[in-house]
DNA sequence: GATGAAAGGGCATCGCT
DNA sequence: AGCGATGCCCTTTCATC
């Protein structure tokens, strides 16, 4: 396996976790390192695959999909994990899927328009023949870590 | 307000979900634009506030932080919803915080290195708020938009 | 094995049309 | 919105500790 992470390491992914668009030379700045070392360090955390990517921070509310929800749901006693993955990431208001330890045994973070586009995700779960059933929740507010 | 963004506005945000480091030209060339243009769409993205920024994604589980939890949690009659979020979301090891209308009151997720160490977090939890009752789901696998 | 310095090619940025 | 010039940044190479 890849080597532990020294502290420049860490202070360069909080440096990209505040901006992923920071400049090498900004950041080598900031860790008092040479633009060349930034970059041999994000090359080879990329490589470890500690850093899996980069991507843009989006207001959801201004797109329109003001509405949160978790689905939890519940299957039949041995159902294959794989079949609700399947059938949830695929719809493009999936936000994140959760397998669970215990009950439920699902956890969908969902994003939507409104109350009746939420319904017809919600049908559209439970329509996937081995789910017992779900329970939804409804997101009042959310904080997450970077906003 | 803003105007409503168009198709190619769409265009840009998805480019950018999948690689926020993308540069003006690659982003140009799919579009059909020319750089310039397209800096001027994802400047005035930003000053309304649809983009809020961009960010790095790492993988936490090679960083240590391997196990992933949700902890439910349900207060006293009246609570302040502020209170929650003041004390969940000063703990790193808090990826996000929803505050929900009905049952549970709220749901934290958390990122940890080991079961002392959330067992102490949802302590710290307990004993912080009017807090009646908690309930913790361990998370087997996780699947999230954009990874 | 990792670093800093320097060169080149590419890219962002800005003014103009 | 496109075009073009300027300056910055990224990237690679090479020498050093």
């Amino acid at each position: 396996m890849a080597e532990p992470l020294d502290a420049t390491d860490h202070e360069i992914l909080n440096l990209l976790r505040e901006d992923g668009r920071r400049t090498l030379a900004d950041i080598a700045g900031r860790v008092t390192l040479s633009t060349a070392a930034v970059k041999r360090r994000i090359d080879r955390l990329r490589e470890t695959g500690v850093i899996t990517g980069f991507t843009v921070q989006v207001d959801h509310a201004k797109l329109g999909w003001g509405i949160e929800a978790f689905t939890e749901i519940r299957f039949f006693g041995t159902t294959n994990v794989a079949e609700i993955l399947q059938t949830t990431t695929r719809m493009p208001e999936t936000q994140a899927v959760f397998t669970i330890a215990g009950d439920p045994d699902a956890l969908v973070w969902l994003r939507v328009r409104d109350m009746a586009h939420l319904q017809k995700l919600v049908d559209e779960i439970r329509a996937s023949h081995r789910v017992t059933s779900t329970k939804t929740l409804m997101v009042l507010d959310s904080w997450m870590r970077g906003k």
